[in-house]
DNA sequence: AATATTAGTTAGTCTTCGCTAATTAGCGGC
DNA sequence: GCCGCTAATTAGCGAAGACTAACTAATATT
């Protein structure tokens, strides 16, 4: 099942989140994001209805297996990006904003390749 | 003034399309990227109402300076990064594919700083 | 107990950007 | 002169994904 764009953001801040802190609401998220709550709302449905995520009695969001499966990618996407743009000498606010853009459109292929010359790159040194 | 995604592709499939043949109609824009008649005609009519093309009395479309301008700067944002992603060993195909999904979310500082460090491999051949 | 705050949801709006169906305008063949 | 083709447009639909306003429910304060 593909997710968009935003699905995928949302998985993403999610589980950063909660890497940060013990429990996260959606309230938390929106903040994080700077969307309003009944846009988060509704992500959150959606991603619920998708099967990735659950939200227990208390409002709390728990990312199941999938959710965290896809959140780890894009996380690991967007890590890797970052340092392969602050490599190249872009500045450290430019290469997480554009690793968060690009994260979310490039083909498995073609991150593997970025991913590899990284691997290489930090290998050599 | 900030240009879509969607119109950034416009004008770059119509540049490109000029560079192959002597004048570019709605339609062959519409072959070329697989969309609906309507979808295209759509899209010329906000074109010509932002100043970035007009359409002569024939139906040939003719970019402004302004969308001359965008649209070399989004097909230049495409070779680089095509030519990028095959140097890292991404098929032609994929390279072509992402770059096009690139080509349109980076920021003028990411871009450049690809752009530097591909030079400078050309050069070290 | 009454009120205030906080979190989440519902309802409905807006923009972007695709689509189909149907209409219009010009041109060529018979 | 009419038929039919091609090109462009108009009208209206649908999905994504953001928004505000207003409601509900639960907790906290006085």
């Amino acid at each position: 099942m593909a997710l968009h764009e935003s699905a995928e953001m949302y998985l993403e801040t999610i589980y950063e989140l909660s890497q940060e802190r013990p429990s996260v609401r959606s309230i938390d998220v929106a903040e994080a994001m700077g969307y309003s709550k009944p846009s988060v709302s509704r992500a959150v449905g959606l991603l619920k209805q998708g099967g990735y995520l659950v939200m227990d009695k208390d409002g709390f969001l728990i990312l199941t297996e999938e959710g965290i499966h896809i959140a780890k990618k894009i996380f690991e996407r967007h890590n890797v990006l970052s340092r392969m743009l602050m490599g190249l000498g872009v500045s450290k606010e430019s290469a997480v904003e554009d690793a968060c853009k690009i994260e979310h459109v490039i083909s498995d292929e073609t991150f593997e390749a970025i991913k590899a010359h990284l691997d290489q790159y930090y290998v050599a040194k």
